[in-house]
DNA sequence: TCTTTATTTAGAATGATTATAATTTAATAA
DNA sequence: TTATTAAATTATAATCATTCTAAATAAAGA
């Protein structure tokens, strides 16, 4: 396990490789990246957390920051259905894909951390020429807890 | 197979049976939807497409329509990540779900007919207590042809 | 046909995201 | 270290997809 300060040091060299700046916006909207790895933040929410410590940030900033941040390949941008782009830390291991399962009970997402699709990829390959980069896959139904009515343990985060 | 004018028969009467009227416009957007069946059209693309025969139509209603028509599982609403939502008429026999393949040069989205994943889902089912009622599985990768820069195939239905 | 209630229309409103123009700042060279 | 230059930020306006509103219309049943 890497340090959050080593973390952000690779991230930021990534960034200048690139040609891009490190500027202290950009380093604290990272900050509140890495201290939320799995939270499947909003751009809103990224911006209000962000905003505790950095007031003077726009929203706009951090907006283009998590592009910039997605087009490096260090960010993953995804989208539930729900109106609203979500953003997650990629993890070290870009290979290790993860899939979620979105209840639709208490519209929790939670995450399988394991990749469950090498065969189907090569499957894909194999029958449709398919190339395949990258991959998404959800789940929609609900958790044993959520069905019967008793779904706090998942509904307190959701709001 | 069934005709058009026959499954345009049953949506209403499904529709019909949960209390919504059967409405000239909604006839000329499922008509549209019958007509596209694997298109994967935006609201807005649907909505062109049923004011060439039906000019008076106003976008919101096309937009309330598909609305309805997800909410009577006859449509299966979709979301490719580039900001717009794509319907599709959900085929006849609903535990056939497919998947998709995206294509990141040409940007082009076909289908596989098979359902994959029924293994999977019961995986999630012992493994995470979830139960899953529906999923989405998204290949993102390049084809073979436009991979060699010839990808006229699937880019000329893309723009 | 009459009545009731849902639906449509047109346009305004909303919410997320992106673009703009002026100002500031980071990186680099002198 | 300072000066230079291009990129980044800010605040705000603009845009795009989608939803809401109020008045007018049309469908279904009595």
């Amino acid at each position: 396990m890497i340090s959050v300060e080593e973390q952000l040091k690779s991230m930021k060299q990534q960034m200048i490789a690139k040609g891009y700046k490190s500027t202290v916006q950009r380093e604290a909207t990272m900050r509140v990246l890495l201290e939320h790895e799995r939270d499947h933040m909003s751009a809103e929410d990224v911006y209000m957390r962000v905003k505790e410590r950095f007031p003077e940030i726009g929203l706009a900033t951090v907006y283009r920051t998590l592009e910039l941040l997605t087009e490096l390949h260090l960010v993953e941008k995804m989208n539930f259905g729900d109106g609203v782009a979500r953003f997650d830390l990629r993890s070290e291991d870009h290979e290790h894909m993860h899939h979620h399962m979105i209840c639709s009970v208490c519209g929790e997402v939670e995450e399988i951390q394991d990749d469950w699709l090498t065969e189907l990829e090569q499957r894909v390959k194999r029958e449709y020429g398919f190339n395949v980069s990258d991959h998404r896959l959800d789940f929609i139904g609900t958790f044993a807890s959520c069905k019967h009515g008793d779904c706090r343990r998942h509904c307190e985060t959701a709001s």
